[in-house]
DNA sequence: ATTAATAAATTCATTAAATTAATTAAAAGG
DNA sequence: CCTTTTAATTAATTTAATGAATTTATTAAT
């Protein structure tokens, strides 16, 4: 619950990590271009970046003449200095942590990851992850990270830092951010993972310029995170984005979390593999590729899945794009293009306008990178929590 | 896109309206209250206050001894004056035109409506409209009007103030906000009817609270309005909250929006009475009244099936809270026990915590007070367009 | 080369609004 | 009547954005 007034702190705080935003998104770009683009007066952009400039987060790289532009002082490109800032993002999987460092142009550039052993509890968890934590950025000391970003599975609570829950694992109150913060001192956050995804994409990925988009990642389970009214979606209790939970056959089998037929049983990588006797993903994939008719109809049937359970969604919330991410829609499959094709010809919005339907432009460091804009955004730029 | 920075003025806005739903929520209040609750200084809500004091819209009602309170000055109750600015709501319905003069409490102090005829196309329609309502406004000539709110059926543009699309009557591009506004002279806003009824409830429900909520509507189709991170969301193009059009089964018949098995074709109450062989609205609800099984039969199916595709929307946005208006939910049936039950039982969400469904406070004048609250909310208080 | 024109960027004074700290107001209780 | 306590206001301070004026840098014309 968040009635709060607005002050000039809030507002700078806004501000700064709106210019941010627009330096990421132009990527080398103007102090006109960012003016015109915030609607924030030139005198502001000015102070703005001079004081990044001042922190060596940014600086000016040589002047253009502008195409527009006839006469008059050439305008000065202005560049994120990539490193001036390096933040760690952790990706907590149910079966894999991935460590990374991480530019800010969302760049991996130390990248490690280590597997949990069967019936890890929480508390060789927490021990395992300090210490291969602790021998990844000593392997990178040249790398100095100025914050952590926790991305995880399970139920989050953002505020207080804690994985709530994580059921594959049989994990409960695992108070991440505050053992981390004790071990590292710099400043950690920690958020679900998918949600972490989507800050990413915003950041980084293909929608910077979009300010409602769903981030789907298919996993073991599926997962949303959300963007709307240009705001990251964060419900106060759970992880919200239970994709993978939606209705798919009112009618269909019970499933643990108490609804019927949720999409996960049909189109989750779990659901898929058993449904047509598969191995693994690997094989899966691998008999696509060899033109197996099999496996072609698995991914499209799953892709139509999908599409229906998004079409609803769609019917709600217009986003004008949906990102794909995961195995099963990174590769080359047919799955993304059925999910395209049932959006755009069953939702009530493609009557007006194409919902675009693409991979995630973040690649396999998706996780990493998602966990890495966390900390990026609240720890680095703003320290705002909003 | 809406990338705009953040000024002075803007916090200004912001925090005036926040004030204003605080002094609404809390109905009879104190500077003290408001300040704890808006965390702002009472300093700053001393001067927020006045300007609303010396605009008649607040006024001092007697100092009382809070509760806590031992000794010390008395703290001084504030009251909004219900009166001192009125707002017209219009609802625009494809039946009929509702209008409506309400206070800055929400209630609805003067009401009339008329019927559309058949056949009514949009020149018709304007002229219509302008001749009832400057009738009703002559009427009730003591009663000043300082802005027009409109709630409409279809898609709508809230920002051009155009009616984009009324399908079942055939309308297209309708300027209702520049025909109004040079007719009346006051501010004019127009937005969807049932996204109306989501900041209706808002400011005057069972909402004040909320954060995340979904105000669901019964009428020809079924409609929501959403406020998500306690703002309303408001698509670009088109209207959005299509949960009528939302999959109920996937494999259902065609609906004309290009999807299939939409739950419009099962749970509006013009699917409820021709798959029930009813004739009309009343005769259902007299045939349940009575105490016909059918009746209770087909209420309760409905229920069920509004209850599965809320799950799935529940599943991705954790609203506390989900109101249900419309005649069907608005009597005493069982349609809403039975949505509630599906909610409670099958959503993930439900599993940390109760969502609550609740039919509309505000009554059959819904429509009317939505749609006059966007005109009070941007018209009058805080003149932001956010 | 000099000058005019043009556009970018900065500076500086101004404005707006919230905050902090100090002060005044009002009431209770010995 | 005096002290204590809380509410409310006032005045000074701070923060940040804006607007206007100025400086800087560049092109093009003379």
């Amino acid at each position: 619950m968040s009635f709060i007034g607005q002050n000039t702190t809030r507002a700078k705080q806004f501000n700064r990590s709106l210019v941010f935003q627009t330096l990421i998104r132009l990527q080398s770009t103007t102090r006109q271009e960012i003016a015109s683009n915030t609607k924030l007066t030139p005198a502001t952009i000015t102070n703005i970046v001079n004081e990044f400039m001042s922190e060596g987060i940014v600086s000016e790289a040589g002047s253009r003449r502008s195409e527009s532009q006839k006469a008059g002082r050439k305008t000065m490109m202005l560049d994120l200095n990539e490193r001036a800032r390096l933040v760690a993002g952790i990706h907590i999987r149910s079966d894999r942590v991935e460590l990374g460092i991480v530019t800010l142009k969302g760049n991996v550039i130390a990248e490690q990851q280590f597997w949990l052993p069967d019936g890890c509890d929480q508390h060789d968890f927490l021990r395992l992850l300090k210490d291969e934590l602790t021998v990844f950025l000593r392997a990178h000391e040249d790398l100095t990270v100025a914050a952590i970003g926790i991305g995880s599975v399970g139920l989050v609570d953002f505020e207080r830092g804690v994985l709530l829950e994580a059921k594959h694992l049989g994990w409960n109150e695992v108070a991440l951010v505050n053992e981390l913060q004790a071990e590292y001192a710099v400043p950690v956050y920690l958020d679900h993972n998918v949600r972490g995804m989507a800050l990413g994409e915003k950041l980084f990925g293909s929608c910077k310029t979009e300010t409602d988009f769903l981030s789907v990642y298919m996993g073991q389970g599926i997962g949303a995170g959300m963007y709307v009214n240009d705001q990251i979606y964060r419900s106060d209790v759970t992880g919200a984005g239970e994709l993978g939970h939606a209705t798919y056959q009112p009618e269909g089998e019970p499933c643990w979390c108490g609804n019927h037929g949720c999409l996960e049983r049909y189109a989750s990588e779990e659901a898929i593999l058993s449904e047509w006797g598969i191995g693994s993903v690997d094989e899966l994939l691998k008999a696509y590729a060899d033109g197996d008719a099999q496996a072609d109809r698995a991914l499209r049937q799953a892709g139509k899945q999908i599409g229906i359970v998004l079409t609803s969604f769609v019917n709600m919330f217009h986003v004008n794009r949906i990102i794909i991410g995961g195995r099963l829609a990174q590769e080359n499959t047919p799955l993304l293009a059925e999910v395209d094709h049932h959006v755009n010809t069953r939702s009530f919005l493609a009557r007006k306008r194409d919902v675009i339907v693409s991979r995630t432009s973040l690649g396999e460091q998706l996780g990493v990178t998602g966990a890495a804009s966390v900390a990026l955004l609240y720890g680095v730029i703003s320290l705002e929590i909003n």
